[in-house]
DNA sequence: CTAATCGTGTTGAGAGCTCAACTATTCCCG
DNA sequence: CGGGAATAGTTGAGCTCTCAACACGATTAG
């Protein structure tokens, strides 16, 4: 337990900046899906992953790594999903203990109808925002922090901390 | 309605590494303070903001704006945080509708018991990550976005969304 | 083959957040 | 001064998330 090395000045001043800005811009994010589409951010990531995946199914620990969900939350998402009509859920063929989800045709079109405005509110609220370089750097920052913030480099998985 | 201006590809991959690695990030620090501090990261903040006040005291309204908090949020947050005894509230001498939320002694040790840890994560999993140069980009590129996303420069407020 | 272990997914309780509605006070303007 | 609008803060319902516990199929070691 050594001491803490504590934030100067500058490193302060980043660190707000950064809070500010990450909560200022998700809230958006989030705002303007439920207005317009009537999801959450994770919901609109959950059904895109789908969206992109073959014959439109995954498994469920599939769809929870790709889409940073851990296993519960993807439970209770999925289920909610299935009660509105945008996801169906069959059990694996191969594995027992399996589920696999699918995007419905209806989900796929709300998918669809929603994409538009996500699309112009992370345009206009970030990539309008800042200039080629800062986006070749923000890219390269977040490489850097997703690769040392997980094992794997691309979508890592955020697993249920079972106990032990 | 314009037509979508789609992200290219090197957009999309910006924006999904940006999504990830803030996810991560935001997951690490809040469950750290989660199981050092018992607090979520936005109670944290509050309190911070607190200790950081003339008489380690502000106005609500005021310590919504400070903190990020909507109104209503602050409120609910508040109520906890004088349950558990970090928090006091009484009113306001000077406006009837206002009151002031004061950060308790017992409330402010508990904030300088975790304040190590917290900030040992947030050194661990985002400054220690980045080089010099980096800080200084995640820094102009936050402060672009505050800026862009909110009319107040610094701490700007979320309000609650009173219709119409 | 059997028993322990691991992996997959679900569930329910508890907590925090948002939204809309509400009360109470203050401000503004004629 | 009086009345309407704006401001301060709270509340409760509904939803999502986390955490811990659980059920059950798959895997592996003996």
């Amino acid at each position: 337990m050594s001491d803490t090395r504590w934030l100067n000045a500058e490193e302060q001043q980043t660190w707000r900046s950064f809070l500010t800005a990450t909560r200022l811009f998700f809230d958006r994010i989030d705002r303007q899906l439920q207005n317009g589409a009537g999801l959450p951010h994770a919901y609109y990531e959950i059904l895109t992953r789908l969206s992109e995946a073959p014959d439109r199914t995954l498994r469920m620990s599939q769809l929870a790594t790709t889409s940073l969900s851990s296993r519960s939350r993807l439970s209770h998402a999925v289920a909610r999903l299935e009660e509105s009509g945008w996801v169906r859920r069959r059990p694996c063929p191969t594995d027992k203990r399996g589920q696999l989800a699918e995007l419905t045709a209806e989900g796929f079109a709300r998918l669809e109808a929603a994409a538009p405005g996500h699309v112009e509110e992370v345009r206009s609220s970030l990539f309008d925002v800042l200039t080629p370089e800062q986006q070749r750097s923000l890219r390269e920052i977040s490489d850097a922090l997703a690769a040392h913030l997980s094992d794997s480099p691309v979508w890592p998985a955020v697993a249920d901390r079972d106990p032990g």
